[in-house]
RNA sequence: UGGGGUGUCGCCAAGUGGUAAGGCAGCGGGUUUUGAUCCCGCCAUUCGGAGGUUCGAAUCCUUCCACCCCAG
């Protein structure tokens, strides 16, 4: 089978390439080059040449293409446009939709490619009737969050050589057959954007506005940046110091009062105010037939979140609201709402109101 | 200016003669392909200043300074 295989630079995607090279298959690298700029934290320039030293091992060749305008316009656009609402976005299931399944698939296609290969730790499998996605054997690394927004058919294009693999093994699997990333730490950070201070980095494109931190009760404490640079359940970086009459307990987000322009805090990690039962969400993106009654199932309101028992309610304009028995911590609009039943991710759904 | 009170890390705050708790904030690191959360580590040679008593003081004495109350 004619395989492209997105190459990042680190261990997953070689290890991707790796074995799908055992496999046989006519195998092409493609590395992505998704943003343009050239400071301290941007790694793509060393990114490219693991990419490259991985190829030559491999013995394939490596294609790179240069997708910066289609993120930006796909991906960053919406990622500013949503903190600016107050909201906090995870850009990362954007990217896999719009770019590494998007854009970029069309070009594994006019490359000749029938599958795009990637290094995520999820699984594809073929259903009856359709391709379904699964979380990974690794529990502890699954991605199949960031994947929940794909469309039937980039799912159905995808292969994901991981999935069945805990990281241990593939990190060991590099190391055993030479690759040359082996032991390159695992990257973390916004896909693309990488590991920079995050408010600085916010910083730089959406305008500070300052303005009061109050508790529940409606004490003036602090100031704030600018509701955009705080995300809801945040402890740090609201210097709230001691307070007489207050007990030595550290500060949460709770709310943002957007007509007010006030950050509502609250002392405690589990205070009642950051606790809720249902969620509404937005239009739902179904992986499966979309349901017209009520059902059960689990759900993941944040990547790496623990599953959740919850009750799912289609609504009819195609969103969903989700009941839960055990309360949810800081449920944050902006985040997406990731269904499952047992391995099987059923879909998702941006996050509207708590 | 009289009378009273208080001054210990950026903030809150223990400690009243035996050689500076703790919390919050902050900083650093870990976990993590979002943002958070979480975990670990660091963080006052010094107790408003200056003298004095004492083997030894943040703790006792003297004095000065600052702030807060009540008087006015």
């Amino acid at each position: 089978m004619k395989v492209v295989v997105g190459l990042s630079g680190g261990v997953d995607s070689a290890v991707a390439a790796l074995r799908l090279r055992r496999e046989g298959h006519e195998l092409q690298g493609l590395f992505m080059a998704n943003w343009a700029e050239d400071d301290a934290y941007c790694t793509i320039a060393e990114d490219y040449q693991d990419a490259r030293a991985v190829c030559r091992e491999l013995d394939i060749p490596l294609h790179r293409v240069d997708f910066a305008d289609a993120y930006r316009q796909r991906v960053f656009d919406y990622f500013l446009t949503e903190y600016r609402a107050g909201r906090t976005p995870n850009p990362d299931v954007l990217c896999n939709r719009e770019i590494k399944f998007g854009v970029c698939l069309e070009h594994v296609r006019r490359l000749g490619g029938e599958r795009f290969a990637t290094g995520h730790y999820a699984r594809r499998v073929e259903g009856i009737d359709r391709v379904e996605l699964h979380k990974a054997v690794d529990l502890d690394k699954d991605q199949s969050y960031f994947l929940h927004a794909l469309e039937l058919p980039q799912l159905k294009a995808a292969l994901f050589p991981l999935g069945d693999s805990r990281k241990a093994e593939v990190r060991a699997e590099a190391r055993a057959a030479g690759l040359p990333v082996y032991d390159k730490p695992d990257s973390t950070g916004i896909c693309f954007i990488g590991e920079r201070p995050f408010r600085e980095f916010l910083a730089q494109y959406v305008i500070e506005k300052p303005g009061p931190i109050e508790t529940a009760e409606g004490e003036h404490i602090g100031t704030h940046r600018g509701l955009a640079f705080y995300t809801l359940g945040q402890r740090g970086g609201l210097e709230i110091g001691g307070r007489r009459g207050h007990e030595e307990a550290p500060w949460y987000v709770a709310r943002k009062d957007l007509a007010r322009n006030v950050l509502i805090v609250v002392q405690g990690h589990d205070h009642p105010l950051m606790q809720t039962h249902w969620v509404k969400t937005g239009p739902m993106h179904w992986l499966i037939d979309s349901p017209a009654a009520p059902f059960s199932a689990t759900v993941k309101l944040r990547y790496r979140q623990p599953d959740q028992p919850c009750r799912v309610e289609p609504q009819v304009d195609g969103s969903i609201e989700l009941r839960f028995d055990a309360a949810q911590r800081a449920v944050t609009p902006g985040q997406f709402a990731v269904l499952y039943q047992g391995t099987r991710c059923l879909g998702g759904a941006v996050i509207e109101s708590l």
